[in-house]
DNA sequence: CTCATTATATACCGATAAGTATCGAATGAC
DNA sequence: GTCATTCGATACTTATCGGTATATAATGAG
């Protein structure tokens, strides 16, 4: 267990763990996690190299961390998608909140989800493995969702919650590629429109 | 000018060049550009480090060969796609082509155009706009078709050319994140369904 | 005060990256 | 045969990678 900001004895840390890691993130999100160099994580996060390794242990601990951060703070969205009273309104939830987030001028074009899984997988199998679980989850989560939606009468027959899941995720994760290669905000708006006109059922 | 296979002097090149540039291809794609390093690269082409530089120029120039080869080899399937009789028609060989694609067991999945873009934008900036620029020209050539498909009928009112040679796009693009990401042949294909059915028109 | 404890700064480690110099081997021209 | 030319094998260069050793500075406990 690590000791919380109780009696802290010993020099204090002259630095914020939290702007840090939110820096990092950052870093992260840009370069993905190989691209991203321990010297640009500390340029970015205004620290040096052992304050680093002795406040987030090593370059993989540092990336899961700022996995969670990701999801808790930019992947929020997804979650009150899911509270949405129909399958349409649970589909343009999710896709207005990943526009949105993908949109951002003050933060990458991308997600770092999609970013850590497609490329390098040389020595950081385990961060891929990681990264896949954790969308494996998300997919349970909206495909528990589709097959309430189903049950509700939201989809039509013949439409099953199982494909319609997989079709989102899917969609999704294409913006994310368009949303890396540069693609503007029109283009991924009118790519919103286009899933939402062909969206099944209610 | 290099100097084609007329009357060469010196001695002999022991490899196949044609050969050895497939063999990099596949690293290029299982690996990514900047994931595969120049020993993986010899390694598989069974060549030693000089003569890949003497034969190839260098990683970049390599790396441009090896697009050429996965255009010309294993995306020949967009061209024959594009001649389909209808917008339907087009966008049902397209994704079948994808999926038999990535589907392969002989090798990587995913897409190397996906893979090249996504991640990883250290030193490989001009790689990422090569990769951008073919596929740009890709599009247009898909928003093309479009455009006569809608002259033609096919698309119903509402429903833009631009509008769908975006969003199909972007559904292959997503299917190359999921290929990559260890999705099954039988998901893929559910997906391919799923998009199929949604598809607006004839 | 002294002392244990924790953080920072500088400099370093071995491994690996992309790329190359050098030299011997194999060919065609003559 | 000799020689220019090209290829291949070994060994090397410089730069950067992730990670760490060491010494010093700043705190609380006593």
């Amino acid at each position: 267990m690590e000791q919380v900001a109780t009696t802290s004895r010993g020099r204090p840390r002259e630095f914020d763990p939290a702007q840090a890691l939110a820096a990092a993130l950052q870093v992260f999100w840009r370069r993905g996690y190989e691209g991203a160099s321990i010297s640009d994580l500390t340029e970015a996060m205004g620290i040096t190299r052992p304050s680093l390794y002795a406040c987030f242990g090593n370059k993989e601990a540092l990336f899961r961390q700022a996995l969670d951060l990701y999801e808790t703070e930019k992947l929020c969205y997804v979650k009150t998608a899911l509270e949405a009273p129909t399958a349409r309104g649970v589909a343009e939830r999710l896709l207005r909140g990943s526009l949105a987030m993908q949109c951002s001028d003050s933060e990458p074009q991308g997600c770092l989800g999609v970013i850590s899984t497609v490329a390098g997988v040389t020595e950081a199998d385990c961060i891929r493995d990681e990264v896949l679980k954790r969308r494996a989850s998300s997919n349970a989560a909206l495909l528990a969702r589709f097959v309430q939606a189903k049950e509700e009468g939201d989809l039509p027959d013949g439409i099953e919650p199982e494909a319609m899941s997989c079709y989102l995720s899917t969609v999704m994760q294409g913006m994310a590629v368009q949303a890396s290669g540069g693609a503007s905000r029109e283009m991924l708006e009118r790519l919103v429109q286009t899933t939402l006109a062909l969206w099944p059922g209610r």
